[in-house]
DNA sequence: CAAGTTGTTCAATAGTCATAGAACCATTAT
DNA sequence: ATAATGGTTCTATGACTATTGAACAACTTG
């Protein structure tokens, strides 16, 4: 692996910690671990006790560094843990959750 | 597990991830891991390109979130990985650096 | 079409973070 | 004792982060 190939990947690590390095963000995560039934952003919100629109910029940190996808059913959107990122980056981090 | 110690935890994630969301500090633990030789700040410091209060000011972040663990020996102090927390919150994140 | 629902964006604000240089402290060597 | 070495702390500064409420956009339903 070369030195830029080097920086690339802690760029994307360094998105990812600070997507991690918050507790609110840490709830999103655990709630959508934990919930059998797909969630969209209202409800997950709601679990977490963040506004509308504080929820709404969690999600937007949380999808810029690769750790949730979104899907567009209407005028609603379900959010889903990305695994790949999690195995990719941070294998065994989930479970320690 | 409680609620408040689920938040306990979270407290200590946060500090993990926000330590981890920096390039110096990634490079910092990538230096250390690679290093057959014990390293001390300074040496740490030069291999980062970090000036000296900046690595000093790395290696507290890094201490207090119990990413690593310092021994003085006169006036030098040497650096190595804790790696007990890493294999808490983190299992296999060293592997994958 | 009007009204309600779901979510995003904007602007303002207060708080935190990374960095550098100077001063400082502790230890060692001259 | 003085100077040199290895680190820490202080102060200042610019950049980024989290939060809120209001305005907005997209879609659905009465």
């Amino acid at each position: 692996m070369t030195i830029e190939q080097l920086a690339a990947s802690d760029e994307q690590r360094v998105r990812i910690f600070k997507a991690l390095a918050d507790p609110t963000r840490l709830q999103i995560i655990r709630t959508l671990k934990g919930s059998r039934t797909e969630l969209n952003c209202g409800e997950i919100g709601e679990r977490c006790e963040a506004s509308k629109s504080n929820a709404s910029y969690h999600f937007r940190t949380l999808r810029e560094a690769g750790l949730i996808l979104v899907r567009k059913e209407a005028q609603t959107k379900y959010i889903q843990l990305h695994y790949v990122t999690f195995d990719t980056y941070l294998p065994g981090f989930l479970d320690s959750l």
